[in-house]
RNA sequence: GGAGAAGUCGCGUAGUUGGUCGAGCGCGCGCGACUGGAAAUCGCGUAAACGUCAAAAGCGUUUCGAGGGUUCGAAUCCCUCCUUCUCCGCCA
């Protein structure tokens, strides 16, 4: 959620802002700015016949020791408490509507973002040089099968389409992987948590995916009376609801945190045909880094994460690129993202294997996060979040990059100790 | 799943014959005194949200797990739900 005084400040700018996200909100704006109103004038009239009550409420005490009569007062007293009980529930209308709308408003895009869609994302970095080959190399979906990693076929026998299994060194490769990224991200300073899979709504309500995007989930719900859970599209989902409803120190902060989660994901209607083998699945396995800072602070671990993210790929010795996101391509509740592409090279162009993000303080609106300065102020904390990393895609890009002409493939120095070997063959 | 107990201000607690309780005390925290400096000690102060206001102060409203009810009036009574603890059962 952003804050209603922004809008109420400059309803013209903020229009504006969103319409880089390509949000066009002047309705919805309009209608807020309508209801805003029409709330305080209620909270105004409510709150002084509330007080007229509290006032004769407190004499009361007083006359029954005196003996005096109160049925008279009694009766009016009780038509006042009837009027207020009115104006509660038509108040509570209105705080509902005010609410359903200010949480449908994406956060607002940085300034400095370069406005409209992904053909706008820029380019800022490029690491290493893109892979060439003195033979004709395989696509990862054949690597993977002829080497016994991936078992995509019984992936579907048992869980449908957008299912695999890693076996034997392909799962020792992607416990590699994930064990390298842990391992890296500890040695940073940062606190492993293993979070439950399954969440509850509020968890999505805070990290900013509900109430629009609920049908990207997939929910568990067995009987009628039990409460929904649904399974975390990302361990962000799970990190950034923490200190919901906390109000931390400011020497608590920054909180820097990681989890390994799968993430499920419904993925309805995005499959396309080049997106073969693992890049898209309705399970996947990430590493997620998630920070708390202080407000000032937010920008400093922004860079933070994303120099994490861009050292782990470049660990494994990949070509990559970080691409700063155009404003429309951002998600919903982030302010500013950039991601970290590699090339898979039977695929065309990049693909994303980390996003980085800074939500700044619309998540920790949503989810009622402060902090309490030094000075005894509290205010709203920043939240920031990035893949440390998604393995779906670094496999494949490491299958094929590392392929050698007899269709074996190498192993990352870095990966050695884990998997055990410094090859994979037949 | 069954039986019982409990959920109060950052933390720990007091507060149930309904009324001057938004709420006492301790710890913590802030400021000050004392000190060469610190500890200890002493004094003062210490919730948030919303509304009013240009802003602050002030004032008002709300909040004692959540929601509803009874009442002129609820932390205190009633109902529903959630959570925690203890015992029993079941189970990886």
């Amino acid at each position: 959620m952003i804050d209603i005084k922004l809008i109420k400040e400059d309803p013209q700018g903020i229009i504006k802002r969103y319409e880089a996200k390509e949000a066009y909100v002047a309705d919805e704006i309009g209608r807020i700015l309508e209801l805003d109103k029409s709330r305080r004038e209620m909270i105004g009239e409510n709150e002084a016949l509330k007080a007229e009550q509290n006032r004769v409420t407190k004499l009361i005490p007083q006359m029954k020791k005196e003996g005096k009569d109160t049925a008279e007062i009694f009766a009016q007293m009780k038509s006042l408490s009837d009027t207020i009980k009115r104006n509660d529930a038509k108040q509570k209308e209105i705080d509902g509507e005010l609410r359903t709308l200010m949480l449908a408003l994406p956060n607002l895009p940085d300034p400095d973002l370069a406005p409209g869609g992904k053909e706008n994302n820029q380019p800022i970095r490029y690491f290493g040089e893109p892979h060439k080959f003195d033979f004709e190399p395989k696509n990862h979906v054949d690597l993977c099968t002829d080497l016994g990693l991936i078992d995509y076929q019984r992936g579907v026998k048992l869980s449908g389409n957008g299912f695999w299994i890693y076996r034997g060194m392909g799962a020792r490769l992607e416990w590699a992987l994930l064990n390298y990224f842990i391992d890296t991200h500890i040695a940073d300073g940062y606190e492993l948590v293993l979070v439950p899979h399954m969440l509850g709504y509020e968890c999505g309500l805070t990290a900013g995916q509900f109430p629009k995007f609920e049908n990207d989930v997939y929910w568990l719900q067995t009987a009628e009376d039990e409460t929904r859970r649904f399974m975390l599209p990302t361990a962000e989902t799970a990190l950034v609801s923490l200190h919901r409803d906390e109000i931390l120190t400011e020497a608590d902060l920054p909180r820097k945190y990681i989890s390994y989660t799968p993430c499920f994901r419904r993925e309805a209607g995005s499959y396309r045909a080049d997106e073969r083998g693992m890049v898209r699945g309705h399970q996947f396995n990430k590493v997620e880094m998630v920070q708390y800072t202080l407000p000032e602070k937010s920008d400093e671990a922004f860079e933070e994460l994303v120099g994490k993210a861009e050292r782990l790929v470049s660990g494994l010795g990949f070509h990559f690129r970080t691409v700063k996101l155009a404003a429309a391509d951002c998600s919903a509740s982030m302010a500013r993202t950039y991601d970290i592409e590699i090339q898979i090279p039977s695929m065309n162009g990049y693909k994303e294997v980390s996003s980085v993000s800074n939500a700044r303080d619309y998540q920790a609106r949503r989810g009622n996060m402060r902090v309490r300065r030094a000075s005894g102020k509290i205010e709203l904390v920043h939240t920031l979040n990035g893949s440390g990393l998604a393995t779906s895609r670094i496999l494949p890009a490491l299958v094929e990059q590392n392929q050698l002409a007899d269709g074996s493939v190498k192993v990352p120095e870095v990966l050695q100790k884990y998997v055990g070997v410094e090859v994979l063959k037949k």
